[in-house]
DNA sequence: GATGAATGAGGGTTCATTCAT
DNA sequence: AATGAATGAACCCTCATTCAT
């Protein structure tokens, strides 16, 4: 289908000197990952094939076998894997929003979303939904929707995969949040006993809130929507924390 | 798996009468609905097999053709009936809590959870917490989370099953909250000036913290973890509605 | 599919006498006859299903079951009937050509192909082409074509069906041949010792190279091919058998 | 049916050579189209069952897909092939008679069927017959018979099949026929002005009624009876070309 | 006599996995 | 270490046929 079959990773030295086969190897491993990530997302576990795989990647069935030792085992690692690389995403977020993000963009004018940028004084309120919209639109970016999707319908089955369930709102968003309260409270405008306990529920209201409202990423968020709950958002946690 | 074949279900015939053709139609089609409910939940779309479906409703293979056409719709039918049953338990939350959850028991002594009982004075934190175990109780339900986990995963396949994603945290526990706030604002004890609202992202606040706690449902949620959730929960929103 | 679900022979006399249901019964044995010939010649043998039938004829399964026992012998006797209704046609042969025939249009201007008009002197050449024409205009007549190829596939199995092979060059167009032989013979432009005999040959010939040409009537045969073969067929008799 | 499973083909490997792994590769691509030629003329397309194939054939049914892809593009190879191979046969007709073969046997003694010895002078319409029955003989051989029929019961479904349906009556045999004609031109006992076109219909004549007289090949061809139909069909190109 | 529902067997096809090179 | 070929088990679905009304 895809008809670039690669019969090798030829992209490296093969005149000079013949060791390292190591970077070969390493190469077709992560060939097969990456194949094996793009396939798993799109068809779930069942529907991917382990041929359809080794296709995409380029490389032999078997060769497959010889690396991960099995369906299940490819699975676990290649999910592992987008999950540990969309975790370094969460730690630092896109400057430039992914361009096939379905989410609400971030387009947080001068507000200290995320970014750290120094607190503007007497907009607590819109700076919280500022930063509301970097998490809506870091969680529904498509890959991470499809991975949560799909960690979601494997957790019961592959307990090595809850963990990553778990971390489907992770800590540096919360600790970005903390962080913007910690300002506010710093500048007089809130008052937040326990910082990082309130960014915890602030995400978290966010999140349900708007994987809800994308019928958990499979159907884009429209722009005015993520507007209204992260406004939303932003006024409960105003109301509660004022000084 | 189970075994017992049933050659024709023989519940029926009772009283003598002339024997009511449809009602063993319509049990027939109820057992096979309710062993793909079953299968369904417990093995997934791809994974559950229209054989072993037909063998736990103790029918023929064909029959489950006859009736639903195909896999696909045989599974739709499942998950939709099944949406509807879990939504009319939301409805009237179960008094005493079914024995299989393995979720937080609401052991709510006298408070006003859902019951509709009349207020108690003065302790509109307690009476939000005790809600929050009620609505954590019944979306952690072991039946309800395996069918959300169920439509997660194929919401993006299935569009059809879309709406049912989005039933998932069902509007009567919003208006049972709604009913709530507006009960201790006419007490004095708080200010809520849009009720539904408030409740919608109490609701949303509890179901995601609830839900990552316990990994989407695939583990218990600890009676411990639990009641700091829902008192988190009513914490803030009591901070921010307090009159 | 095809929608108009008859579901009882309703053309004849209802309010009348209630006797009769002979011609009930056999009204409905024709019409599962009729529609297992137009399935049975368009998909053959196995393709043919009896739920297609039976929806076509507007019965149930079970009546077919009732009526022929099972699908070999509604097969034998849906392709007999067929037979013979073939064979009377051929006994009598169109005056008008069939209108979905794919064979080449007789057009026999004023020959005495099988019409038995008096023989016009000295074209005894052009009558037999014409003749020609008849037997390749009845042989690969769509219908009579189907049949021929689902006889032909499963003689093997049906031994029944062999005479019905048989009968596919019948009879009695080799009876209208040594006719035409035996008048031309008499208006002394031929000598035919063997009417009948030469007859035989000749039909065999044309159809033979008619089959092969359309490919066992499942392409049309072009009206120049079919000429050209009765033109050649003629001239061979008319050399073998001048006077 | 055969039972024998072949784990995997032991025949070669003959002389301790390095195995020949191409060799192995079409010994059982070899044996797959064997195994379905014998099945599909026997049962028939629909009939025949890829399971029985591969029991035959000694293989797997997976490797039978991985082959050809399908069981209508293994029915097509195995026809064509076998039409390839009786077209081969028909080329250079066999000294000796299958043993196998219900039809007439030749037995034709010195005389110049199409073994092409030198013409014996003045018995043309010995010679003629002669050929006829080599004729017969090769077209009405079990096999040959039996792809006919299958060809023919296909030719509606599978477009591919209709050349092999022309291919029914070869252009070799017409050639053979052809230079008899021609041989028997030039010794001055006949006069055939087109040599051809006279094979042609002479193989046409003998075809058909071969087929008619054997129920296309489904019942032994009668020595006198094909002794008659040949020595007819002499007698017929006799008249019309004696010089 | 006719119906709709039910059956058990079997069909073609695809899968994850393992040899043999 | 990597490949192409091969395996056996399973899957979804359809069929001809028979109960029960």
């Amino acid at each position: 289908m895809s008809g670039q079959r690669v019969h090798g990773p030829r992209e490296g030295r093969r005149g000079g000197a013949v060791g390292r086969p190591a970077g070969r190897l390493a190469a077709k491993r992560e060939a097969i990952l990456q194949a094996a990530v793009a396939i798993f997302l799109r068809e779930g576990y069942d529907r991917a094939s382990v041929d359809a795989i080794a296709e995409e990647a380029g490389v032999s069935k078997q060769t497959i076998y010889n690396h991960f030792g099995g369906k299940e085992r490819l699975f676990l690692a290649a999910v592992e894997g987008e999950r540990d690389r969309v975790a370094t995403r969460f730690a630092s977020p896109p400057q430039s929003p992914p361009p096939t993000a379905p989410a609400a963009a971030p387009t947080a004018g001068g507000g200290d979303g995320a970014g750290g940028a120094r607190p503007a004084p007497g907009d607590a309120r819109a700076a919280l939904a500022a930063y509301g919209r970097q998490v809506l639109a870091v969680l529904l970016e498509e890959r991470a929707s499809a991975l949560r999707r799909l960690i979601i319908a494997e957790a019961g089955r592959y307990p090595s995969l809850r963990p990553a369930c778990a971390h489907g709102e992770p800590e540096s968003l919360v600790t970005a949040g903390a962080e913007l309260l910690r300002r506010r409270t710093a500048t007089g405008e809130l008052a937040v006993p326990d910082p990082t306990g309130a960014a915890r529920q602030l995400v978290a209201l966010l999140v349900q809130r708007g994987l809800h409202a994308s019928t958990y990423g499979t159907q884009p968020l429209a722009e005015e929507a993520a507007a209204t709950l992260c406004d939303e958002a932003a006024e409960l946690f105003v109301r509660a924390y004022r000084a």
